[in-house]
DNA sequence: CCCTGATTCGC
DNA sequence: GCGAATCAGG
């Protein structure tokens, strides 16, 4: 018979105890050695017990295994279909930091601080990009009716 | 680094 | 349902 750890008087106690304003590791101590504080806090948590929230803003996706490994994500900028059909963008970085002149684009290649690090180079088009570049790094969204109409200088004022 | 409670997920 | 793992904050 599998009894489960969790017994009505067990229960009971971590009612009580949990209202007592006890801690978890005091609870699980009290209830015995069967009983981590893990073990309070997850059945605290599954019976409602939540002790009123200190209007903790969720700050971010937690707990076992959330993101393991995948915690860093790779941010670089993306090649949307709009490459595709742009002017050429060369393979590899044409400038660097320091040779890159007026006129010349100045999209990255490589990770900043590595040695490969370069800008593209090609003659600007529009902005600090090339052709290429700038149908990747000035994508305009469609813009909301809201945003139109703040733009336009009609804010959402009721009063 | 110790502690706290909170949260998620594989079991 | 259970609780270890892992989080943020003190």
């Amino acid at each position: 018979m599998s009894a489960s750890v969790w017994t009505v008087e067990r229960i009971r106690r971590l009612i009580a105890l949990w209202g007592e304003g006890r801690t978890a590791a005091a609870i699980a101590d009290r209830l015995g050695p069967e009983i981590s504080r893990c073990a309070v806090l997850g059945k605290v948590h599954r019976l409602g017990l939540v002790r009123a929230a200190p209007a903790r803003p969720p700050s971010r996706p937690r707990g076992a295994s959330a993101f393991p490994k995948r915690r860093f994500q790779q941010v670089a900028p993306s090649r949307p279909a709009s490459q595709v059909s742009s002017p050429a963008a060369p393979e590899r970085p044409e400038a660097t930091v320091l040779s890159v002149r007026r006129g010349q684009c100045r999209w990255p290649y490589g990770t900043p601080g590595s040695v490969d690090f370069g800008l593209c180079g090609h003659a600007v088009a529009r902005g600090a990009f090339c052709a290429a570049h700038a149908a990747i790094g000035y994508q305009t969204r469609p813009m909301s009716a809201e945003g139109l109409m703040r733009l336009a200088g009609f804010g959402h004022d009721p009063s």
